[in-house]
DNA sequence: TTGTAGTCAATACC
DNA sequence: GGTATTGACTACAA
């Protein structure tokens, strides 16, 4: 009975892994079967030994039964007719409900694309009219529903792969490399998974968890097997390799399954003492392999540790008085290392491993819950008083490991990945070695979970907000980049577009919502402290000082130079972001931390992660003694200075580092095969007459057909995609230009800024009002802007006829190329929108672009309007 | 396949 | 040097 309730998420990762780790000992070409969706109604019966742990799993997959098991509970038998629409709808209200994706959804439960999914949620045809294929996803869905452990699993597994999954559905090209990188990352779920569960269950259930720490050894194992392997020439023994390694795992997991067996069984032992649970390599060593895979800088932190903070949480709830306006009596159950948007998933997993603990999970008693903390949670956008205690306590417990400043995130194999990466490269340009420019990379501490329930449902004026944060950054003094960094897990160029133009509330989803969450907690001071480099805490200081005594010259990290460069400039903007009263909590003068001893005998990711500090000196010797011992002479390095079509060689001889350009040293096989996809592609920048021009086509047809664009693309000598890109990035900006304006102007005359959401669109308003805002050049004011009769019907005017375009010819102006390019570059002879028709004479040019943006909204609305139109079904507008 | 949201990061601008 | 702009990309949904 226990193992028929074996949560869904722990049977697919092991299925996965086992698939993969039979698959790999058995079939040279492994690569053969770790991609492509997996077909679970037809692997779930597989026939491997091992791990051994999965002898005591059931061969119930609640997912995707087996014929002869769909005709259990829940379950239809071939002949029993189904409700479809009723089956898609509660589907779709258990993916809704738990915040479930439709791509997870169809790629666990349905083995379909999300594209699929979408189509049977929304449109689900009646039972008759299916064949027997047809039906099958019925059959499954029904069986999804039928036990809830299964929806809550996928859940679970949803806040993990979020993100990820699109790398393991689709299908790579064959290549050695790309199934070492698959493996590595079914590595880092697999250590997620087991990280949240194993912590969860350990009391209950350490024979789960015992497997759980066997197939750590495997991933741990494995990455230290495949950064020390081959050199790029063997690439062709690269199964090999991998075969050797999954032997080497194996057997290193059975060796580690005997000796963790004891300490797994005191049940009573303090979360603290989890490190105890293994060698460093079974632990340290989680979190490059969690996060080196992933791109964003918001990667998952070692959820290993969640165990940790859940004591550190109820130590933080003993000191919130009653009265605490922000309470963190849930901590207990957040497993609050987690990052960027899936921490919330993460949390709902951590705190049902938890409440298994105690008894069977359920839904209504979580969310009510989260009601109750609710409630104790100041609004978003007041002034509430902050409770300084709960919250800072919070932050300053974050374990070493975990920092908001990852110190190891991409210290650990990064396997090729992109486009730019050629298959055949065992070093890519994203080797370790060179993906050290984002070490030290901090990483925002999740929004707790009371912080994220409370605030993400409730409106926010984001004009206002954003507002204020400006005002407090210039008062400061705090550069956007060193906020978007500390505060919000963004770019300088995301922090300023969204400080200028931030999107509505309602057009803002659960992750676009975050920063402006992150922003009012930052006005509240409650992130403050966080900032800081807490007393005792060296790991954001360390890496400039550690670096300062590393011979910079001899380093080959030249993006490790970098990083140290801007964790300098961190330290010295660091002072401005901290609150006033945390200043003299700083602790400029940490002390320079000593390389570690013993570091020339361990793996790179192992040096790292067992460092408290970056010791960019012994990482850099480490480096090289790769290097040298694999024989790579030479590596890469993508070159970015725009303009030249060539990429460097650096060239690494000896404990030398020469930068230089040395092709010759390279077979021109080789670089052909290897460089030229590493080109950097220069970056496209469209010429103000090109520009003027998808703007004129623009305002004539927001949505051009391929066929006009590709008329576009052909007349202004540009790529498809880039008139593609230009349509959708005019697009949305535009919308969000107009929103500020509306509100500005909305401000202007003393209404609510906030009190009609999503009205963005230029609709309703078509009147000069005072609106000033027109910060951007689009819309430049011209003479014939103010010719407001010559207007055409925006239902003609819009339209893209049959992919013809249609552009009015232009008056009056240059014309620089003939065709479609003729009219574009000219005058507009219309703005086509009804708005503008009806709108009275504006001399002021900035009402004229005010009015012409308007007018291009409109276009889109109608655009969208006939769109939905020609829909069957009853569509729900909002603009 | 198309559209939106979110974001990065190169580059332009001040 | 900080900020604004913007082309490109990913994720997700319809």
């Amino acid at each position: 009975p226990l193992a028929g309730k074996m949560a869904l998420n722990s049977l697919l990762q092991r299925q996965l892994m086992q698939t993969i780790y039979t698959k790999a000992l058995q079939d040279p070409s492994p690569s053969s079967v770790l991609f492509g969706p997996p077909h679970y109604a037809t692997t779930n019966s597989l026939s491997s030994p091992l791990p051994p742990q999965s002898a005591g799993s059931p061969e119930v997959n609640g997912l995707a039964p087996s014929p002869s098991q769909s005709e259990g509970a829940g379950s239809t038998s071939e002949g029993e007719e189904m409700d479809t629409a009723e089956i898609a709808r509660q589907v779709k209200e258990q993916l809704i409900k738990h915040n479930i994706g439709q791509r997870v959804f169809g790629h666990y439960v349905l083995g379909l694309s999300q594209g699929s999914v979408s189509e049977i949620l929304a449109r689900p045809k009646p039972w008759s009219k299916l064949t027997i294929r047809g039906k099958e996803p019925f059959h499954k869905m029904k069986h999804f529903l039928s036990d809830e452990q299964n929806i809550l699993a996928l859940r679970s597994i949803q806040g993990r792969q979020r993100g990820n999954i699109t790398t393991r559905i689709r299908t790579p090209e064959t290549g050695s490399d790309e199934a070492i990188k698959s493996i590595l990352e079914q590595a880092k779920r697999e250590l997620q998974v087991q990280k949240a569960d194993g912590v969860g269950e350990r009391q209950r259930r350490s024979g789960y968890h015992r497997g759980s720490g066997s197939y750590f050894q495997i991933y741990a194992h494995s990455l230290r097997l495949v950064e020390s392997s081959q050199p790029p020439s063997s690439s062709s023994n690269s199964d090999e390799n991998i075969r050797s390694i999954l032997e080497q795992a194996r057997r290193e997991m059975e060796a580690q399954q005997v000796a963790l067996e004891p300490v797994l069984k005191a049940s009573s032992m303090a979360p603290t003492d989890l490190s105890l649970l293994g060698s460093p390599l079974s632990t340290l060593p989680y979190t490059p392999i969690a996060q080196s895979l992933k791109k964003t800088s918001t990667s998952p932190l070692l959820d290993f540790h969640s165990g940790v903070k859940k004591e550190i949480g109820e130590v933080a709830v003993s000191d919130v008085g009653v009265d605490g306006v922000h309470k963190l009596g849930r901590l207990s159950e957040s497993g609050g290392g987690l990052g960027g948007g899936s921490w919330r998933e993460h949390w709902w997993s951590t705190g049902l491993s938890e409440r298994r603990g105690t008894g069977q999970p359920s839904v209504s008693e979580d969310a009510h819950s989260q009601e109750d903390s609710k409630e104790k949670l100041p609004r978003l956008g007041s002034t509430a008083p902050v409770a300084p205690a709960s919250s800072l306590d919070y932050w300053k417990d974050w374990p070493s490991s975990e920092s908001p400043y990852s110190q190891s995130s991409e210290l650990s194999l990064q396997m090729p990945s992109g486009s730019e990466t050629p298959q055949s490269s065992p070093l890519p340009s994203s080797s370790p070695l060179l993906s050290l420019s984002k070490v030290a990379k901090p990483v925002v501490p999740p929004l707790t979970p009371e912080q994220y329930e409370y605030y993400m449902y409730q409106e926010v004026d984001t004009v206002d907000l954003t507002q204020q944060v400006k005002d407090k950054l210039a008062k400061n003094g705090i550069c956007q980049r060193i906020f978007g960094e500390k505060v919000l897990g963004l770019s300088q160029g995301s922090v300023s577009d969204m400080l200028s133009r931030p999107k509505h509330w309602s057009k803002l989803t659960q992750k676009g919502r975050e920063p402006f969450i992150r922003m009012q907690l930052w006005l509240n001071g409650e992130l403050g402290q966080a900032l800081l480099p807490m007393p005792g805490q060296t790991q954001e200081i360390t890496p400039k000082t550690s670096a300062s005594c590393s011979p910079a010259p001899e380093s080959p990290l030249s993006s490790a130079e970098e990083s140290v460069k801007s964790q300098q400039e961190e330290q010295m903007c660091r002072a401005s972001i901290q609150e006033p009263s945390e200043t003299s909590e700083s602790q400029p003068g940490t002390p320079l931390p000593l390389p570690l001893p013993g570091h020339s005998g361990l793996s790179i990711q192992e040096m790292v992660a067992m460092s408290p500090e970056l010791d960019t000196y012994a990482i850099t010797k480490k480096v090289k003694e790769v290097l040298t011992d694999n024989n790579l002479a030479y590596m890469k390095r993508r070159h970015s200075s725009i303009g030249e079509s060539h990429s460097l060689e650096t060239t690494l001889s000896g404990s030398d580092l020469t930068q230089g350009t040395s092709p010759q040293n390279l077979s021109q096989q080789q670089q052909q095969q290897h460089q030229q996809p590493q080109l950097k592609k220069p970056r496209v920048v469209l010429a103000p007459e090109e520009k003027e021009a998808l703007k004129r086509a623009y305002q004539q047809k927001p949505y051009p057909s391929p066929k006009t664009i590709e008329e576009l693309a052909s007349q202004l000598n540009l790529k498809t995609s880039t008139v593609i890109n230009w349509f959708h990035n005019y697009r949305s900006r535009i919308r969000r230009e107009l929103f500020i304006e509306e509100i500005q102007a909305a401000a202007g005359e003393g209404g609510s800024p906030s009190a009609r959401p999503g009205k963005s669109g230029g609709e309703g308003d078509n009147s000069c009002d005072g609106t000033e805002s027109d910060s951007t050049a689009e819309g430049r004011p011209s003479g014939s802007e103010e010719r407001k009769g010559l207007l055409e019907s925006p239902s003609l005017s819009h339209r893209d006829e049959e992919g013809e375009a249609e552009f009015p010819s232009a008056s009056g102006t240059s014309r620089p190329r003939g065709g479609i390019i003729d009219s574009l570059f000219g005058i507009p002879e219309s703005i086509s929108a009804a708005a503008t028709a009806a709108a009275p004479p504006c001399r002021n040019p900035k009402d004229s672009s005010l009015r012409k943006k308007k007018a291009a909204n409109l276009n889109n609305i109608i655009h969208r309007l006939e769109k939905a139109a020609n829909r069957d079904e009853p569509h729900e507008w909002e603009f």
